[in-house]
DNA sequence: TATTTTATTAGACAGCGAGTTGATTATTTA
DNA sequence: TAAATAATCAACTCGCTGTCTAATAAAATA
Protein backbone atom coordinates (compact mmCIF):
# COMPACT_ATOMS: atom_id res chain seq x y z
CA UNK A 1 0.00 0.00 0.00
CA UNK A 2 1.36 3.56 -0.99
CA UNK A 3 1.15 6.65 1.47
CA UNK A 4 1.42 4.24 4.00
CA UNK A 5 4.58 3.55 5.89
CA UNK A 6 5.40 0.40 7.48
CA UNK A 7 4.38 -0.27 10.36
CA UNK A 8 7.93 -1.67 11.69
CA UNK A 9 9.23 2.04 10.64
CA UNK A 10 6.69 3.61 12.63
CA UNK A 11 7.49 1.83 15.66
CA UNK A 12 10.56 2.54 15.40
CA UNK A 13 10.53 5.86 14.90
CA UNK A 14 8.39 6.39 17.47
CA UNK A 15 10.25 4.72 20.14
CA UNK A 16 13.58 6.60 18.71
CA UNK A 17 11.74 10.26 19.34
CA UNK A 18 10.72 8.93 23.02
CA UNK A 19 13.94 7.62 24.20
CA UNK A 20 15.50 10.89 22.69
CA UNK A 21 12.81 13.46 24.26
CA UNK A 22 13.74 11.19 27.98
CA UNK A 23 17.28 11.50 27.51
CA UNK A 24 17.69 15.64 26.64
CA UNK A 25 15.66 15.64 29.69
CA UNK A 26 17.57 13.58 31.46
CA UNK A 27 21.56 14.96 30.45
CA UNK A 28 20.66 17.26 27.40
CA UNK A 29 21.11 16.57 24.15
CA UNK A 30 25.20 17.35 24.01
CA UNK A 31 26.08 14.26 26.79
CA UNK A 32 23.57 11.90 24.82
CA UNK A 33 25.15 9.53 22.99
CA UNK A 34 23.50 7.61 19.81
CA UNK A 35 23.89 4.59 21.28
CA UNK A 36 22.25 5.84 24.19
CA UNK A 37 19.10 6.16 22.68
CA UNK A 38 19.29 3.19 21.12
CA UNK A 39 19.60 1.07 24.45
CA UNK A 40 16.88 3.06 25.84
CA UNK A 41 14.49 2.59 22.61
CA UNK A 42 15.41 -1.16 22.75
CA UNK A 43 17.01 -0.90 19.15
CA UNK A 44 19.65 -2.54 17.47
CA UNK A 45 22.26 0.83 16.90
CA UNK A 46 22.29 -0.24 13.26
CA UNK A 47 18.90 0.26 12.56
CA UNK A 48 19.59 3.76 13.79
CA UNK A 49 21.53 4.70 10.86
CA UNK A 50 19.07 3.01 8.98
CA UNK A 51 16.68 6.28 9.63
CA UNK A 52 19.02 8.75 10.56
CA UNK A 53 22.46 9.75 9.49
CA UNK A 54 23.18 10.74 13.27
CA UNK A 55 22.09 12.80 16.34
CA UNK A 56 21.76 15.74 15.08
CA UNK A 57 19.83 14.48 11.81
CA UNK A 58 17.38 13.27 14.35
CA UNK A 59 16.99 16.18 16.16
CA UNK A 60 16.58 18.25 12.88
CA UNK A 61 13.98 15.66 11.71
CA UNK A 62 12.01 16.34 14.43
CA UNK A 63 12.33 20.07 14.43
CA UNK A 64 10.84 19.79 10.91
CA UNK A 65 8.03 18.09 12.24
CA UNK A 66 6.78 20.40 14.48
CA UNK A 67 7.34 23.06 12.24
CA UNK A 68 5.12 21.44 9.79
CA UNK A 69 2.26 20.94 12.57
CA UNK A 70 2.73 24.35 13.22
CA UNK A 71 2.98 25.81 10.31
CA UNK A 72 -0.25 24.28 9.62
CA UNK A 73 -2.10 25.90 12.54
CA UNK A 74 -0.99 29.41 11.27
CA UNK A 75 -1.64 28.64 7.35
CA UNK A 76 -5.39 28.62 8.48
CA UNK A 77 -5.15 32.50 8.48
CA UNK A 78 -4.17 32.53 5.08
CA UNK A 79 -7.47 30.88 4.12
CA UNK A 80 -9.25 33.57 6.62
CA UNK A 81 -8.63 36.59 4.01
CA UNK A 82 -9.22 40.13 4.66
CA UNK A 83 -8.36 40.63 8.44
CA UNK A 84 -6.67 43.25 9.47
CA UNK A 85 -3.91 41.83 11.94
CA UNK A 86 -3.19 45.35 12.45
CA UNK A 87 -5.30 46.35 15.86
CA UNK A 88 -5.79 43.13 17.95
CA UNK A 89 -8.05 41.47 15.05
CA UNK A 90 -5.72 38.50 14.78
CA UNK A 91 -8.32 35.50 15.02
CA UNK A 92 -7.90 33.95 18.57
CA UNK A 93 -9.12 30.76 17.17
CA UNK A 94 -5.97 29.95 15.51
CA UNK A 95 -3.67 31.55 18.21
CA UNK A 96 -5.82 28.75 21.11
CA UNK A 97 -5.03 26.22 18.60
CA UNK A 98 -1.17 26.77 18.65
CA UNK A 99 -1.28 26.58 22.39
CA UNK A 100 -3.45 23.56 22.56
CA UNK A 101 -0.93 21.81 20.20
CA UNK A 102 2.35 22.83 22.39
CA UNK A 103 0.68 21.74 25.81
CA UNK A 104 -0.86 18.09 23.66
CA UNK A 105 3.45 18.23 22.80
CA UNK A 106 4.50 19.61 26.12
CA UNK A 107 7.54 17.49 27.17
CA UNK A 108 8.44 17.13 22.48
CA UNK A 109 8.14 21.38 23.06
CA UNK A 110 10.47 21.51 25.94
CA UNK A 111 13.51 18.81 24.67
CA UNK A 112 13.45 21.10 21.28
CA UNK A 113 13.48 24.66 23.16
CA UNK A 114 15.68 23.02 25.50
CA UNK A 115 17.96 22.07 22.95
CA UNK A 116 17.79 24.61 20.21
CA UNK A 117 16.73 27.36 21.97
CA UNK A 118 13.93 29.46 20.70
CA UNK A 119 15.59 30.41 17.50
CA UNK A 120 15.21 27.43 15.81
CA UNK A 121 12.30 27.32 15.77
CA UNK A 122 11.61 30.62 15.01
CA UNK A 123 13.52 30.83 12.51
CA UNK A 124 12.63 27.66 10.86
CA UNK A 125 8.86 29.07 10.80
CA UNK A 126 9.52 32.43 9.54
CA UNK A 127 11.56 30.68 6.91
CA UNK A 128 8.55 28.93 5.57
CA UNK A 129 5.91 31.44 6.39
CA UNK A 130 6.90 34.33 4.94
CA UNK A 131 5.91 33.96 1.65
CA UNK A 132 2.75 31.86 2.57
CA UNK A 133 1.26 34.59 4.72
CA UNK A 134 3.22 37.24 5.56
CA UNK A 135 3.85 38.80 2.40
CA UNK A 136 0.99 40.08 1.39
CA UNK A 137 -0.01 42.31 4.28
CA UNK A 138 2.04 45.34 5.56
CA UNK A 139 1.30 46.15 8.78
CA UNK A 140 2.89 48.83 10.36
CA UNK A 141 2.90 48.50 14.33
CA UNK A 142 6.03 49.79 15.25
CA UNK A 143 6.33 53.49 15.01
CA UNK A 144 9.97 54.68 15.45
CA UNK A 145 11.82 58.05 14.80
CA UNK A 146 14.05 56.87 12.27
CA UNK A 147 13.85 54.37 9.54
CA UNK A 148 17.17 52.91 10.17
CA UNK A 149 16.49 49.87 11.14
CA UNK A 150 15.61 46.75 9.17
CA UNK A 151 12.54 44.90 9.01
CA UNK A 152 14.12 41.56 9.52
CA UNK A 153 15.70 43.07 12.89
CA UNK A 154 12.04 43.80 14.27
CA UNK A 155 10.80 40.59 13.17
CA UNK A 156 13.07 38.44 15.08
CA UNK A 157 12.47 40.80 17.61
CA UNK A 158 8.69 39.88 18.54
CA UNK A 159 9.25 35.99 17.18
CA UNK A 160 11.44 35.14 19.44
CA UNK A 161 9.88 36.84 22.79
CA UNK A 162 7.11 34.66 21.90
CA UNK A 163 8.36 31.60 22.23
CA UNK A 164 10.36 32.35 25.41
CA UNK A 165 6.76 32.94 26.39
CA UNK A 166 6.11 29.52 25.30
CA UNK A 167 8.85 27.91 27.16
CA UNK A 168 8.37 29.52 29.93
CA UNK A 169 4.47 28.79 30.27
CA UNK A 170 5.54 24.73 29.29
CA UNK A 171 8.45 24.91 32.05
CA UNK A 172 5.98 25.89 34.93
CA UNK A 173 3.56 23.09 34.19
CA UNK A 174 0.93 24.86 31.61
CA UNK A 175 -0.77 26.41 35.04
CA UNK A 176 -2.99 28.64 32.38
CA UNK A 177 -5.24 27.19 29.48
CA UNK A 178 -4.41 27.92 25.81
CA UNK A 179 -7.51 29.90 25.91
CA UNK A 180 -5.72 32.24 28.59
CA UNK A 181 -2.57 32.30 27.23
CA UNK A 182 -4.01 33.03 23.66
CA UNK A 183 -5.77 35.67 25.32
CA UNK A 184 -3.42 37.03 26.84
CA UNK A 185 -0.98 37.18 24.30
CA UNK A 186 -3.35 38.58 21.64
CA UNK A 187 -4.64 41.25 23.94
CA UNK A 188 -0.77 42.62 25.85
CA UNK A 189 -0.19 46.15 23.94
CA UNK A 190 2.93 47.18 24.97
CA UNK A 191 4.30 50.72 25.14
CA UNK A 192 6.82 52.38 25.45
CA UNK A 193 10.81 52.52 24.29
CA UNK A 194 11.55 48.28 23.80
CA UNK A 195 15.01 48.91 25.76
CA UNK A 196 14.10 50.48 28.71
CA UNK A 197 11.40 47.84 28.82
CA UNK A 198 14.16 45.40 29.14
CA UNK A 199 16.56 46.12 31.59
CA UNK A 200 14.16 47.18 34.06
CA UNK A 201 10.36 46.25 33.49
CA UNK A 202 10.47 42.66 35.49
CA UNK A 203 7.66 43.77 37.51
CA UNK A 204 3.70 44.63 37.21
CA UNK B 1 53.69 38.69 41.75
CA UNK B 2 49.97 37.77 43.02
CA UNK B 3 47.22 38.90 40.62
CA UNK B 4 48.91 38.62 37.76
CA UNK B 5 48.16 35.54 35.80
CA UNK B 6 51.41 33.60 34.28
CA UNK B 7 52.05 34.73 30.85
CA UNK B 8 51.89 31.66 29.34
CA UNK B 9 49.06 30.72 30.42
CA UNK B 10 47.49 33.94 28.66
CA UNK B 11 49.27 33.41 25.65
CA UNK B 12 47.72 29.84 25.76
CA UNK B 13 44.79 31.07 26.65
CA UNK B 14 44.16 33.42 23.57
CA UNK B 15 45.64 30.87 21.32
CA UNK B 16 43.06 28.37 22.24
CA UNK B 17 40.03 31.00 22.33
CA UNK B 18 41.10 32.49 18.93
CA UNK B 19 41.13 28.88 17.65
CA UNK B 20 37.56 28.62 19.03
CA UNK B 21 36.18 31.40 17.44
CA UNK B 22 37.01 30.94 13.83
CA UNK B 23 36.80 26.85 13.80
CA UNK B 24 32.61 27.60 14.98
CA UNK B 25 33.02 29.90 12.17
CA UNK B 26 34.08 27.41 10.07
CA UNK B 27 32.23 24.13 11.11
CA UNK B 28 29.94 25.52 13.87
CA UNK B 29 30.66 24.48 17.56
CA UNK B 30 29.13 20.69 17.17
CA UNK B 31 31.20 19.05 14.78
CA UNK B 32 34.50 20.96 16.30
CA UNK B 33 37.06 18.76 18.25
CA UNK B 34 39.19 19.07 21.07
CA UNK B 35 41.81 18.19 18.82
CA UNK B 36 41.30 20.62 16.20
CA UNK B 37 41.25 23.47 18.70
CA UNK B 38 44.95 22.86 19.94
CA UNK B 39 46.16 21.95 16.27
CA UNK B 40 44.99 25.37 14.88
CA UNK B 41 46.07 26.99 18.69
CA UNK B 42 49.24 25.17 18.34
CA UNK B 43 49.74 24.03 21.20
CA UNK B 44 49.87 20.14 22.60
CA UNK B 45 46.49 18.48 23.48
CA UNK B 46 47.70 17.81 27.37
CA UNK B 47 47.85 21.57 27.66
CA UNK B 48 44.11 22.23 27.00
CA UNK B 49 43.04 19.84 29.56
CA UNK B 50 45.33 21.47 32.15
CA UNK B 51 42.55 24.90 31.82
CA UNK B 52 39.64 23.68 30.55
CA UNK B 53 37.57 19.93 31.38
CA UNK B 54 36.26 20.08 27.77
CA UNK B 55 35.32 22.22 25.07
CA UNK B 56 31.74 22.62 26.43
CA UNK B 57 33.58 23.87 29.50
CA UNK B 58 35.52 25.97 27.53
CA UNK B 59 32.39 27.43 25.95
CA UNK B 60 31.41 27.88 29.46
CA UNK B 61 34.11 29.99 30.64
CA UNK B 62 34.05 32.15 27.46
CA UNK B 63 30.51 32.92 27.81
CA UNK B 64 30.80 33.97 31.57
CA UNK B 65 33.66 36.50 30.60
CA UNK B 66 32.02 38.21 28.00
CA UNK B 67 28.46 38.54 30.28
CA UNK B 68 31.13 39.51 32.65
CA UNK B 69 31.99 42.21 30.74
CA UNK B 70 28.33 43.19 29.78
CA UNK B 71 27.78 43.44 33.24
CA UNK B 72 29.97 45.84 34.48
CA UNK B 73 29.01 47.98 31.77
CA UNK B 74 25.23 48.01 32.75
CA UNK B 75 26.54 48.44 36.08
CA UNK B 76 27.15 51.21 35.59
CA UNK B 77 22.95 52.40 35.78
CA UNK B 78 22.73 51.19 39.22
CA UNK B 79 25.32 53.88 39.80
CA UNK B 80 23.31 56.51 38.19
CA UNK B 81 20.21 56.28 40.53
CA UNK B 82 17.40 58.00 40.09
CA UNK B 83 17.36 57.59 36.82
CA UNK B 84 13.26 57.43 35.52
CA UNK B 85 13.57 53.95 33.27
CA UNK B 86 10.16 54.48 32.51
CA UNK B 87 9.96 57.33 29.91
CA UNK B 88 12.56 56.80 27.48
CA UNK B 89 15.15 58.10 30.01
CA UNK B 90 17.51 55.54 29.97
CA UNK B 91 21.00 56.29 30.31
CA UNK B 92 21.42 56.47 25.93
CA UNK B 93 25.63 56.52 26.82
CA UNK B 94 25.42 53.13 28.52
CA UNK B 95 23.42 52.03 25.92
CA UNK B 96 25.98 53.06 23.47
CA UNK B 97 28.89 51.49 25.46
CA UNK B 98 27.51 48.10 24.97
CA UNK B 99 27.26 48.20 21.26
CA UNK B 100 30.59 49.56 21.00
CA UNK B 101 31.38 46.29 23.01
CA UNK B 102 29.38 43.95 20.99
CA UNK B 103 30.99 46.23 17.40
CA UNK B 104 34.71 45.72 19.36
CA UNK B 105 34.50 41.85 20.04
CA UNK B 106 32.04 41.20 16.91
CA UNK B 107 33.12 37.77 16.26
CA UNK B 108 33.64 36.19 19.66
CA UNK B 109 29.90 37.36 20.24
CA UNK B 110 29.06 35.86 16.73
CA UNK B 111 30.12 32.63 17.86
CA UNK B 112 28.95 32.72 21.23
CA UNK B 113 25.38 33.82 19.28
CA UNK B 114 25.70 31.41 16.74
CA UNK B 115 26.41 28.28 19.11
CA UNK B 116 24.26 29.08 22.82
CA UNK B 117 21.66 31.32 21.07
CA UNK B 118 20.54 34.78 22.69
CA UNK B 119 19.16 32.73 25.44
CA UNK B 120 22.58 32.01 27.23
CA UNK B 121 23.25 35.54 27.04
CA UNK B 122 20.22 36.78 28.01
CA UNK B 123 19.99 33.91 30.97
CA UNK B 124 23.10 34.80 32.21
CA UNK B 125 22.49 38.27 32.20
CA UNK B 126 19.16 38.23 33.51
CA UNK B 127 20.49 35.88 36.48
CA UNK B 128 23.81 38.16 37.60
CA UNK B 129 21.69 41.83 36.93
CA UNK B 130 18.61 40.66 38.77
CA UNK B 131 19.24 41.84 42.49
CA UNK B 132 21.83 44.03 41.55
CA UNK B 133 19.58 46.82 39.66
CA UNK B 134 16.04 45.51 38.82
CA UNK B 135 14.61 44.62 41.79
CA UNK B 136 14.84 47.98 43.08
CA UNK B 137 12.81 49.63 40.23
CA UNK B 138 9.29 48.60 39.76
CA UNK B 139 8.34 50.03 36.18
CA UNK B 140 5.24 49.66 34.61
CA UNK B 141 5.74 49.44 30.87
CA UNK B 142 3.26 46.67 30.01
CA UNK B 143 -0.57 47.30 30.07
CA UNK B 144 -2.90 44.24 29.90
CA UNK B 145 -6.30 43.32 30.51
CA UNK B 146 -5.71 40.96 32.68
CA UNK B 147 -2.98 40.34 35.33
CA UNK B 148 -2.57 36.37 34.69
CA UNK B 149 0.97 36.93 33.22
CA UNK B 150 4.06 35.87 35.73
CA UNK B 151 6.51 38.86 35.50
CA UNK B 152 9.05 36.99 34.16
CA UNK B 153 7.51 35.74 31.02
CA UNK B 154 7.45 39.52 29.54
CA UNK B 155 11.57 39.66 30.89
CA UNK B 156 12.33 36.81 28.69
CA UNK B 157 9.90 38.65 26.40
CA UNK B 158 12.03 41.35 25.78
CA UNK B 159 15.63 40.18 26.49
CA UNK B 160 15.81 38.05 23.93
CA UNK B 161 14.41 40.20 21.15
CA UNK B 162 17.17 42.42 22.03
CA UNK B 163 19.95 40.06 21.73
CA UNK B 164 18.21 38.69 18.30
CA UNK B 165 19.14 42.79 17.05
CA UNK B 166 22.19 42.45 18.21
CA UNK B 167 22.71 38.76 16.47
CA UNK B 168 21.23 40.69 13.09
CA UNK B 169 23.33 43.93 13.54
CA UNK B 170 26.32 41.94 13.84
CA UNK B 171 25.89 39.32 11.10
CA UNK B 172 25.17 42.59 8.90
CA UNK B 173 28.64 43.69 9.61
CA UNK B 174 27.86 46.50 12.06
CA UNK B 175 26.55 48.80 9.04
CA UNK B 176 24.75 51.25 11.52
CA UNK B 177 27.30 52.63 13.91
CA UNK B 178 27.06 52.06 17.91
CA UNK B 179 25.42 55.55 18.63
CA UNK B 180 22.97 54.94 15.72
CA UNK B 181 22.00 51.51 17.09
CA UNK B 182 21.34 52.82 21.00
CA UNK B 183 19.73 55.78 19.63
CA UNK B 184 16.99 53.28 17.68
CA UNK B 185 16.54 50.56 20.53
CA UNK B 186 16.03 53.67 23.16
CA UNK B 187 13.75 55.70 20.86
CA UNK B 188 11.77 52.96 19.28
CA UNK B 189 8.22 52.59 20.95
CA UNK B 190 6.48 49.79 20.04
CA UNK B 191 2.20 49.97 20.66
CA UNK B 192 -0.30 47.14 19.71
CA UNK B 193 -1.25 43.49 20.62
CA UNK B 194 2.38 41.49 20.68
CA UNK B 195 1.47 38.76 19.12
CA UNK B 196 -0.13 39.87 16.05
CA UNK B 197 2.61 41.87 15.88
CA UNK B 198 4.74 38.87 15.86
CA UNK B 199 3.08 37.21 12.88
CA UNK B 200 2.67 40.05 10.63
CA UNK B 201 4.58 43.37 11.41
CA UNK B 202 7.30 42.55 8.91
CA UNK B 203 7.52 45.35 6.64
CA UNK B 204 7.55 48.95 7.86
C1' DT C 1 72.34 36.14 37.64
C1' DA C 2 71.19 31.86 39.76
C1' DT C 3 67.48 29.34 41.57
C1' DT C 4 63.03 27.88 42.04
C1' DT C 5 58.64 27.38 40.40
C1' DT C 6 55.46 26.57 36.92
C1' DA C 7 53.70 25.81 32.22
C1' DT C 8 54.19 23.25 28.21
C1' DT C 9 55.58 19.26 25.60
C1' DA C 10 55.93 14.59 23.55
C1' DG C 11 54.37 10.35 23.56
C1' DA C 12 51.87 6.53 25.05
C1' DC C 13 47.77 4.43 27.09
C1' DA C 14 43.03 2.39 27.51
C1' DG C 15 38.35 3.28 26.54
C1' DC C 16 34.43 4.57 24.06
C1' DG C 17 31.33 5.87 20.61
C1' DA C 18 30.83 6.50 15.59
C1' DG C 19 29.72 4.75 11.37
C1' DT C 20 29.88 0.72 8.13
C1' DT C 21 29.28 -3.97 6.41
C1' DG C 22 27.52 -8.66 5.38
C1' DA C 23 24.97 -12.43 6.63
C1' DT C 24 20.75 -13.76 9.05
C1' DT C 25 16.15 -13.49 11.00
C1' DA C 26 11.56 -11.49 11.45
C1' DT C 27 7.70 -8.99 9.78
C1' DT C 28 4.73 -7.02 6.32
C1' DT C 29 2.31 -6.74 2.29
C1' DA C 30 0.51 -8.21 -2.04
C1' DT D 1 2.19 -18.43 0.65
C1' DA D 2 5.94 -15.86 -1.63
C1' DA D 3 8.49 -11.71 -2.37
C1' DA D 4 9.94 -7.60 -0.39
C1' DT D 5 11.51 -5.05 3.18
C1' DA D 6 12.93 -3.97 7.91
C1' DA D 7 15.43 -5.16 11.95
C1' DT D 8 19.17 -7.81 14.04
C1' DC D 9 23.78 -9.35 15.27
C1' DA D 10 28.62 -9.44 15.38
C1' DA D 11 32.65 -7.70 13.93
C1' DC D 12 35.65 -4.24 12.38
C1' DT D 13 38.12 0.28 11.60
C1' DC D 14 38.57 4.76 12.91
C1' DG D 15 39.28 8.89 15.43
C1' DC D 16 38.71 11.38 19.55
C1' DT D 17 38.78 11.50 24.51
C1' DG D 18 40.78 12.10 28.88
C1' DT D 19 44.79 10.83 31.65
C1' DC D 20 49.50 10.21 32.80
C1' DT D 21 54.70 10.49 33.14
C1' DA D 22 59.15 12.15 32.33
C1' DA D 23 61.55 15.62 30.08
C1' DT D 24 62.02 20.40 28.67
C1' DA D 25 61.26 25.29 28.33
C1' DA D 26 59.98 29.51 30.17
C1' DA D 27 58.80 32.70 33.63
C1' DA D 28 58.94 34.56 38.33
C1' DT D 29 61.64 35.48 42.32
C1' DA D 30 65.27 36.70 45.50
Amino acid sequence: MSGTVDRRIRRTKKAIRDALVSLIEEKGFDALSVKDITTRANINRGTFYLHYKDKYDLLDQTLEEVTQDIENILLEIASLSGIDVVNDHLPLAIVIKLFEYFKANARLMQAILATKGNNALQTQIKKTMWHHVFEKNSATLIKKEKLLVPAEYLISYIAAAHFGVVQEWLDRGCRETPEEMARILTSITFRGPLFAAGLSSHSL
